[in-house]
DNA sequence: GCAAGGTC
């Protein structure tokens, strides 16, 4: 077997040379994973600052790789992206060209000014090595901060084989598994992402530049010296696009009369509401007829009894979408500040990686003594104990794995005396949705009952909640048992106690709440779980939408919730989960943020709609496009030069068509804007 | 004075 492989024949030579170990250096894409593999690979590892940067950590250790022997190991990370791009020289000053021209001018790269020092490791690092092994998270981002690393490398020691460890966590047997399976790069990946970069960057500027020049004299600017920035980015206004849909959506709206019928039965002491099949109509006439067939009748006749058992889940393990989500709905705090809360607790060793898509948990992984962990505390303190004492069950799983990061858990246990209100809040959050994953679902029983009157069918919905499970340690859902029904049989008849004909009206949605904004986000691609907060804190600071509280009494929210499927009268509460959550969180003074454009936002967005382009601008396809584009270019179904050709071109109609219609978009602005403020 | 994506 020896006798195959030359480097392991032995003679005198070999033999004098055998202890000269290879160094490899294996490059994280953050600090997090550096320390986790280092410390699965390297057991007791030294770690050395880097020069210049406190937070990058050189990890030294032995280690036997299959594939090459004994080696000498150092492992060190970056921090994301290390190298920038942006225009050369001659194009950075506003002035010096006309937008336009950023859809050609020459762009460079260059180490980022605040990357300097964890370059300069690298290069030093790589100098003593021979191996460069690259351990980036395995998405698409990931491969391309591992070229930025492997050219870093190669330039300071071009003599260097690079490889790359393909893991989906940091679980111990896995990393190990993983790194003894190197494979290559995958150019094409690094080549999408490149696409997606020099896009943005040429159409946010030559856009923002544009419409800035265009337009920034028409609006109204206090004390500062420049006008303001009307900025344009491809998640940026699709963003803003969402916001001014509901708004005109809201402010559109026409309320539409509708009638309806309804059934109460007094039994047994209890006044049982029988609700309309048929929901409402909106034909009055209609319902009159029906209505007084219905008094003709006389009496109802039960045609259906069902009693079942009946379940509500769990919640699944938390994602950061999800976490953004229910931290603006019940936290009361924006998703910027949850995200910055939750990384500063995944910082300080609390939580886990704040950043995932992942909603199933691996297998392998020893949820009990996270649970364990918890048990101290005095608020679910006994919940964990109870799952410790038996009550523990396997979470469930969702379809979502970005093979990272696990969900969001909490890591170590730390007492409420120690964080202050915000880390409080958004540290409970994650235990008590940790423990309720790992918690059995909720158990109920629901009874259902059916009658006939006149040629109408009503119905009521009964439930008895029998195991809470879960709620009690998650009180953001809601799942409680209604009045009790009583009992009914099949083919008993009634004379009903009261039926009435009633009217009510559809009423208009509420304004976009950010809950519901980074839904449609997340639904169309808009930005990542990383960015999104950040997009909706960047259309706020430009002032193109602005944020007040809810004050929970609008309408229904969700989208076209109006038509047709109106409450009754009466029934014009925030539909359900929302408005429930919000009192049972202390609330009174108001909840979640809901989002309302500026004049300013309006007019952008009717601006760009009425240039007219098939596409407009504040839509959310040209996104989605990109997105499939970058896909294409992974599968080697197209290249990045192709792509960023094709776009460029398609843009650029839209830019000249714009600059030549730009009185349209200035009309809008006049319209909203100037109007508004001498009105 | 521009973007969006990583991450500290």
């Amino acid at each position: 077997m020896t006798a195959n492989n030359p480097c392991l024949q032995s003679s005198p030579w070999t033999q004098r040379h055998v202890k000269v170990m290879a160094r490899v250096l294996c490059v994280a894409e953050k600090p997090s994973i550096a320390k986790a593999v280092a410390n699965h690979l390297g057991g007791q590892t030294r770690a050395e600052s880097a020069r210049g940067v406190a937070w990058v950590k050189n990890y030294k250790f032995d280690f036997r790789f299959q594939q090459w022997g004994q080696c000498s190991v150092t492992f060190t990370c970056v921090a994301g992206h290390i190298v920038a791009q942006d225009f050369h020289e001659r194009f950075k000053k506003w002035h010096s060209c006309q937008p336009a021209a950023l859809f050609e001018a020459p762009i460079e790269s260059s180490i980022a000014q605040d990357k300097k020092a964890v370059a300069s490791n690298i290069e030093s690092q790589a100098r003593h090595a021979s191996i460069l092994y690259i351990w980036t998270d395995c998405d698409r981002e990931g491969e391309h901060i591992g070229t930025e690393i492997r050219d870093i490398a190669l330039k300071a020691n071009p003599n260097m084989q690079v490889w790359r460890a393909r893991f989906s966590n940091i679980e111990r047997a896995h990393v190990i598994q993983a790194s003894q399976n190197p494979i290559r790069l995958d150019e094409a990946q690094a080549q999408a992402v490149s696409a997606r970069i020099e896009l943005d960057l040429r159409l946010g500027a030559a856009f923002t530049r544009m419409q800035t020049l265009a337009l920034q004299n028409m609006i109204p600017q206090q004390g500062e010296e420049r006008g303001k920035l009307i900025s344009y980015g491809s998640c940026q206004f699709p963003t803003l696009g969402f916001v001014v849909d509901r708004y005109l959506r809201v402010r559109n709206f026409v309320p539409e009369p509708f009638w309806y019928i309804n059934v109460t039965h007094t039994k047994d002491g209890i006044d049982v509401k029988f609700n309309w099949r048929r929901g409402h109509l909106f034909d009055r006439m209609a319902v009159v007829i029906i209505y007084e067939r219905c008094l003709l009748s006389q009496v109802a006749k039960v045609i259906t009894t069902a009693k079942k058992p009946t379940k509500k889940w769990k919640p699944l393990p938390l994602t950061t979408v999800e976490l953004q989500k229910m931290g603006s709905r019940f936290l009361r705090m924006t998703s910027q500040d949850v995200m910055k809360v939750a990384e500063d607790l995944y910082t300080k060793g609390w939580i886990s990686y704040p950043r995932t898509e992942t909603d199933q948990f691996d297998r392998g992984m020893d949820l009990r003594t996270i649970v364990s962990r918890q048990t101290q505390d005095g608020r679910w303190g006994p919940f964990a104990q109870s799952l410790m004492n038996g009550g523990f069950s396997q979470p469930r799983s969702g379809r979502n794995n970005d093979k990272a990061h696990p969900p969001i858990h909490p890591v170590n246990y730390v007492a409420s005396t120690h964080l202050n209100e915000n880390e409080r809040k958004v540290y409970g959050f994650v235990v008590r949705r940790f423990l309720a994953c790992c918690s059995e679902d909720a158990v109920g029983e629901a009874t259902d009952v059916e009658i006939e009157y006149g040629t109408e069918i009503f119905h009521v919905h009964g439930l008895t909640v029998i195991e809470r499970n879960y709620l009690d340690v998650y009180p953001y859902d809601k799942w409680e048992s209604s009045r009790q029904l009583p009992h009914y049989t099949v083919g008993e008849t009634f004379e009903p106690t009261e039926a009435n004909m009633l009217d009510g009206q559809t009423t208009a949605p509420g304004y976009l709440t950010e809950p519901e904004l980074i839904a449609l986000m997340d639904a169309n691609g808009i930005g990542t779980d990383a960015t999104m907060a950040e997009h909706i804190a960047k259309i706020k600071d430009r002032e193109y939408v602005v944020a007040r509280s809810s004050t929970g009494g609008i309408a229904a929210g969700g989208n076209g919730a109006s038509r047709g499927r109106g409450r009754g009268r009466g029934g014009g509460g925030r539909g359900g989960r929302g408005g429930a959550a919000i009192a049972q969180n202390g609330g009174g003074t108001g909840g979640v943020q809901e989002f309302i454009p500026t004049t300013l936002g309006v007019a952008l967005i009717e601006g760009y709609d009425n240039v007219g382009f098939e596409t407009s601008l504040s839509k959310p396809f040209l996104r989605k496009e990109m997105e499939a584009q970058m896909k294409a270019i992974c599968e080697g179904r197209t290249t990045r030069n192709d792509v960023v050709q094709q776009n460029l071109e398609q843009y650029r109609a839209v830019f000249n068509r714009t600059v030549q219609q730009i009185n349209v978009l200035k009309s809008a602005v006049t319209k909203y804007v100037v109007n508004a403020n001498h009105g």
